[in-house]
DNA sequence: GTCTATATGAGGATAGAC
DNA sequence: GTCTATCCTCATATAGAC
């Protein structure tokens, strides 16, 4: 027999919870998560349906794994890049940057989290989540706006978060014949004209 | 007994499956419609379960059929607005003040259309309709915005269907505490100045 | 750790009495 | 037209062998 330690342990069990997370992700933003049964995400893990709940002990565990680390990625890219910059029209742009690049690189977990917000049996799942987020950005962009000196920041906020959602969802709906890059400079020169 | 006419028949027959429609609706709208059950709806109603199914051959047909009802209606509304109006602004003007109405005055049909586009499991069933919708009001906008004497037509009428939708986003995830009318004045100052 | 077989429950849909 | 009782399918979750 060969001895194995705990970390190598360990280290397969990691492995194989990332693999079911992966396919778990990509059928979920695929098709949604109600509509896709623990038997779909074993076979397209390799795994038996059984040991699913070694991993995870139920498939709403499972999601909220997923959207942690979604959130987790999300916050840590945006931080980043935020405190890379200190001047208000350079974090507005850096938010802005930050958010385009987070969807396009990684649409799987943008499409779940955007099919979840609109579904209202799940909504409790992620509803703090989702709800801290957007008034965290919303806050940021008020916050940035006064500095930059504008006058009616609610509503200027709100606008700019309208558009910016809604360029999103119609790469969401549209995917890569939209012209995703191009709405992005359009956006940028129509909104951060300061 | 009392004899009934072949028009008194119908006319019961008519009402109880508007009742149901409208308790149906109003549940799948609030929960979803995955998440809501014929139990449900029958209780809503006021009526057994069984019973649903006199009028409505399955819960997908339910479904169909209230949405066909509320696509009737936009169509509706958005046509005759239409028709009131031959000026390009006036045209477009029109479509976003009858957009703005139908979600205010029909907030269930909204938030029902909403949820099910983001569903990917239901979407087959709504997919012709959402995406005729979408192509028809961004190709009216395309061609308002040409007359209006905008160049790059195609981006101009996806921000401002992003925006639009974005908008109507937000009202949707804050309800009342959003300042709709307020978003769409200043919607109609920013995208409709020329 | 992994599998197969099974328990359990929910919800859509049907049958048949009244 | 309306109800109650029942069927059936399907998906989550568990048990127990290997």
């Amino acid at each position: 027999m060969s001895p194995k330690t705990k970390e190598q342990f360990k280290e397969i069990r990691n492995q194989s919870k990332a693999s079911i997370q992966a396919a778990a992700l990509e059928l979920f933003g695929k098709q949604g998560y109600a509509n896709t049964s623990i038997s779909q995400i074993a076979k397209a893990a390799g795994i038996s349906k059984g040991l699913m709940y070694n991993y995870f002990e139920s498939k709403e565990v499972l999601l909220r794994e997923i959207l942690l680390a979604a959130f987790g990625e999300g916050e840590n890219l945006m931080e980043t890049s935020l405190l890379q910059q200190s001047a208000p029209k350079e974090q507005l742009l850096a938010i802005i940057e930050g958010t385009f690049y987070m969807v396009r690189s990684q649409p799987q977990y943008w499409k779940l989290l955007t099919t979840l917000a609109f579904q209202p049996e799940i909504a409790g799942e992620i509803e703090w989540a989702t709800k801290h987020k957007r008034e965290g950005t919303l806050e940021l962009f008020k916050n940035i706006l006064a500095q930059l000196g504008v006058k009616d920041t609610e509503k200027e906020a709100y606008l700019m978060g309208a558009t910016l959602d809604g360029i999103l969802l119609q790469y969401f709906f549209l995917g890569n014949t939209y012209p995703l890059e191009d709405m992005k400079k359009l956006y940028i020169e129509r909104f951060c004209n300061f």
